[in-house]
DNA sequence: TAATTATGATTGATTAATCAATCACTCATT
DNA sequence: AATGAGTGATTGATTAATCAATCATAATTA
C-alpha cells in the first residue's frame, strides 16, 4: 500500500479554502493561494478535491451541518419560555460571533443565488428548518401572553435576517468586538415582549 | 467641436455594471457582458470609464448620494416620535425594496471590506451619519416614555443591520415580494417599543 | 475637413486544470 | 531484519482558455 490521503491535510485545504474565499470571494480566489494558505502544493489541491467548484462547495456546505446542529438545537418549550428564547439567541450569536469567517462566505452565497444555486437551496431551506424549530416556543410565550401576537414565521425569519445582518454589517472591525451581548438584546426585541 | 461624450450612454453602461457587478461580484463581471447589456462596444466601455475598477467604484459610490438623501431625511422630532419613526422606517424599506440590485452589490463591497476598501470606507461612514440622524427622534421618543431606553447608537446600528439583513436574505426571490410591509413592522421593535 | 467617439481585433497577463516525473510509504519475499 | 517492487500521493511546469486593456481604424458629427 502506498501513502493514505490524509483527513488532517484535506481539513487543512478545506479551512484555507473558506478563509480565502470568504475574503475574495469565489473568483478571485485562487487555488495557488489556498495551497500556500493550506501549506500544500498547487497540485495537490486537485487530490483532494476534483476541481475548484467542488472546492467551494464542500466549503460552502460541509460545515453547515455544525451550524444546523447548534441553530436547530430548541429546546422543548417550558413553563419560562421567555427565558428559553434569551438562552437561544445567546447560543446562537455566541456561535456566530465565533464563525465570522464562515458566515462571510454563506453572505456571499446568499448575495449572488442564481450564480450559486446549488450551494444557495440548502442554505434557502434552513430558513424553514428554522422556522419549524423556533414556532413551538414563540406559540408557548405568545399563549402565556409574554409576547405579543406575530406571526410565528415571521418573527423567524425576521430573527434569521438580523442575525445575518449583525453578521454583515459588524464583524468587520475590531471594535465592534464587545458588542455581541447588545445584538443579542435587541435580537429579543424581534420576538415582541411585553414592556 | 464634435458632440459631447453622451451623458445618457454613460448613465446606460452604469447601470448595466450595476447589474452585472450585482449579479456575478467583481471578477466574475466582463466588460464583454456590461458592454452587451448596455448596447454599446466593448471599447466604447473605456471611453467613458478608465478601467474596470473605476466604473466599480463609480457603480458603487455614484448612486449612494441619492441613498443617504433618502436615508439621512429625517424629520425634526414633534410630539408624536413614534408616528415620525414609523413612516420613516415605511419610507426607507419603500426605497430600499426599489434598489434591491444595487443594494446586493453593497452588501457584496461591505462582505469584503479588505478587498474593497476604497468603496468600503464611505458605506461605513454612513453607520455614523445615520446615527446622528436618527439620535434626536429616538432620544425625544425616549423622553416621551414611549419606548424604552436603549442607546440611541445601538439602536440606530441594530436598525441599519436589520435593513442589510432583511434585504440580503428575502429580495431573491418573488414567494417575498408583498412582506415588506411586515418587515417594516418587526423593524419598528428594534426601537424598542412599549406595548 | 477636423475633431471626437465607436469598434473589435490584438496583446499580454492571469489562472484552472492537466500531467509526467518524483517521492514516500507499505508489504511480500527471503 | 533487509530488500525492493508496487502503489498512489505530491509537485510544479505546461497548456489552454479567459479577460482587461490597448490601439489602429472606421464612423459620426459639426
Amino acid at each position: 500500500m502506498a501513502i493514505q490521503k490524509s483527513q488532517e491535510k484535506r481539513e487543512r485545504i478545506l479551512q484555507a479554502a473558506i478563509q480565502t474565499f470568504s475574503e475574495n470571494g469565489y473568483s478571485n480566489a485562487t487555488i495557488k493561494q489556498i495551497a500556500k494558505e493550506a501549506g500544500v502544493s498547487f497540485g495537490t489541491v486537485f487530490t483532494y478535491f476534483e476541481n475548484k467548484n467542488d472546492l467551494f462547495q464542500a466549503a460552502v456546505l460541509e460545515p453547515l451541518e455544525e451550524v444546523k446542529a447548534v441553530m436547530l438545537d430548541v429546546p422543548e418549550p417550558s413553563e419560562q419560555p421567555i427565558e428559553q428564547i434569551k438562552m437561544l439567541i445567546k447560543k446562537h450569536f455566541q456561535y456566530f460571533a465565533e464563525q465570522t469567517t464562515y458566515m462571510r462566505m454563506i453572505q456571499y452565497v446568499i448575495g449572488q443565488p442564481e450564480r450559486f444555486q446549488k450551494q444557495f437551496l440548502p442554505l434557502d431551506q434552513f430558513t424553514i428548518e428554522l422556522r419549524d424549530a423556533l414556532r413551538p416556543l414563540i406559540v408557548k410565550a405568545q399563549e402565556k401572553g409574554e409576547i405579543i401576537n406575530l406571526e410565528p414565521n415571521d418573527v423567524s425569519d425576521t430573527y434569521l435576517a438580523f442575525i445575518n445582518g449583525v453578521s454583515l454589517t459588524f464583524t468587520d472591525t475590531v471594535k465592534n468586538s464587545g458588542r455581541w451581548d447588545t445584538f443579542t438584546q435587541h435580537a429579543f426585541l424581534l420576538f415582541g415582549p411585553k414592556q
